[in-house]
DNA sequence: ATCATTTTCCAAAGCGCTTTGAATAATTCA
DNA sequence: TGAATTATTCAAAGCGCTTTGGAAAATGAT
């Protein structure tokens, strides 16, 4: 059942039927009646593709996943930020549209997309420090959002980021006051825009208190359980090893949890641990009381906000100024946490 | 740049660049040469929109992700198994278009996105018992495939699956053949198929040897950390506690390893675990040896797979016969599997 | 040189929708 | 009642591509 067939089946000429159907004002209400019960009754429903090649929309956002080597995308976050930023898409009429594609294509693919019509827009994951793709898609005149930032980039972009600096900074403020004097950072990959903020926070509570940190308490790597078990392992095997570790996501703080109970050290008493909490939907920080002390931040919200604000862009004038948001991460205290007995005397368990 | 613009600057007709550029026969060598050439230079890119509509083809696969209150489709295997799907898409020419909705508008969904043809196929996750996908998407006359089997489904579909139940009786043969007698089953959530079949393989595996299972040892919930974490403890707190636990996936494990932990219990030597390992490349199952010992089936592999072979069917003839795949899951053993010490003469630690 | 093939190219007709510009019917106003 | 509005409807022209059914040119066979 196309328009042509239901027009003809109504009586009625095709632009009448189609008016009908977009909500214009021009058909009267009982034609309205009339076409919309037809259509429901035929179950018609307008051929997307004609629709598109019609209206010049395409109804659906980009998102391309680099494959490389060395890091993967397809993470544990990337999940949840699709499952929001789609919840925003579908209420809005809009598609995910994802494609993977080698690393070295990424540019090639976002060129493609955007000058095919593919997409009316693209969703950035996990930005870098001055991001290529920032200058391509302004280039390209195509609406984009980054989930993140990018430092040193001078372009004008628009982004949705969680201020990673201060939480990384309350982190380790929280742990100093707790009286930890070495702190270990594991971060995650400082090729990324987040880590490189975070590193910054880390950095800067220790400055501000006139602290020196020893390179050897910190790490980067990409956020999984081994990195964590493996990185505590080290650490704790240091003539002076750290007694908190901040950590950049939940999984790696899972790793530092087995080392530390393989060692013998109870995790809030011998070692204390806080990480980031993404609020990933099917790992949630404990059930209940908060596992881990940790800074949160819901990468499903940002997904959905990402989303809307992205919309937003599409469907404003082109020369609509650049948005930005700022979101602080919440801090939770949880049972990962605990003043430094290091320096005290020591009470044998 | 379009069609129009280029065939008119080479002075030749759209027919023409157009079958250039598709790789028809009826091109004279040199003519097609100057084509690409030409295109190559003004960056001329087919309008995909228009292609679709000419061809009647979209060149996309359709996931319908439900966001329910109950359960979340998209969990830990959702990322991996996608990021191998798109791999196979992306091979072929084809995008991914993930569309969320609420659970009550699945079904208009997938007649949606078949009828206006927005997408040339269906990849099929998370499969229930009698799935009335099936029948649907058979009644619509699209092709699709499952990740997973139906049970009790009577209609002809197309699926690869891990064979769960091999998998979990393989597990509970090898717990059995360590003297363990009373095993516990934390499985995934009973709802879906790929459960019914792991709880078949654990139960056939008791029934060959004469064993009654005691139903307070087997449950069923979605695979997160805490559940594993919870349930270990009320295991643990019966009269008669299990002495290995076979587990849904890894970050239940790694709940029962935390309870473990707390409990004063030794993995591999007091508790044995056995888990489905889905070889998550985020949540490797340690790093060298295997943390754990696990049934193991790669989801990315599976989604590669499954997108090879949906695509496949696309392109095929419409009543080409269904196709199946049934992998095997492989067994590695880890220092998470031990003896059953509890008849044993105890030496402590 | 003539007729049959084979190559190579193209005009025009879609694909199924939206939108412009105009025509017709119904109302309103003087 | 006739002119001026306003409310409805529609024919036709795209949107940018593919594909059909020839036609023209080149080649081969006799």
């Amino acid at each position: 059942m196309n328009l042509k067939e239901l027009s003809s089946l109504l009586g009625l000429s095709q632009t009448t039927v189609s008016r009908a159907l977009n909500g214009y004002s021009d058909v009267k209400a009982s034609t309205r009646a009339r076409v919309v019960a037809a259509a429901k009754e035929h179950n018609y429903l307008p051929n997307s593709r004609a629709q598109a090649l019609a209206t010049g929309r395409a109804m659906s956002i980009g998102h391309v996943i680099p494959r490389t080597a060395q890091h993967e995308l397809v993470n544990t976050i990337f999940a949840d930020f699709i499952a929001g930023a789609s919840e925003a898409y579908a209420a809005r009429g809009y598609d995910l549209r994802m494609v993977t594609v080698k690393d070295v294509d990424e540019f090639a693919t976002y060129e493609r997309l955007a000058n095919t019509g593919a997409v009316d827009g693209f969703m950035l994951h996990g930005p870098t420090r001055d991001d290529k793709r920032i200058q391509l898609l302004n280039d390209l005149k195509v609406p984009f959002i980054l989930h993140g930032r990018s430092s040193d980039c001078n372009q004008p972009y628009s982004w949705l980021d969680v201020n990673n600096r201060s939480a990384f900074k309350r982190a380790v403020d929280l742990l100093l006051d707790l009286g930890h004097t070495r702190v270990a950072l594991l971060n995650g990959d400082e090729n990324m825009d987040f880590a490189i903020r975070r590193r910054e926070g880390f950095t800067l509570a220790h400055e501000q208190r006139g602290l020196e940190i020893d390179p050897s308490l910190m790490h980067s790597n990409e956020m999984s359980e081994p990195y964590g078990f493996e990185t505590t392992r080290q650490l704790m095997a240091l003539d002076a090893p750290p007694t908190a570790i901040v950590a950049s996501a939940l999984i790696p703080a899972l790793g530092i949890q087995r080392a530390a109970h393989e060692l013998g050290l109870k995790i809030g008493r011998d070692l204390s641990v806080i990480c980031f909490d993404d609020a990933l939907s099917y790992f949630p920080n404990g059930s209940g009381a908060p596992l881990f002390t940790a800074t949160r931040s819901s990468v499903r919200d940002a997904g959905r906000r990402c989303g809307t604000l992205l919309i937003d862009r599409i469907e404003a004038a082109d020369d609509a100024p650049v948005v930005t948001e700022l979101w602080e991460a919440e801090l939770v205290v949880g049972g990962s946490t605990g003043p430094n007995l290091a320096g005290m005397p020591r009470r044998e368990a």
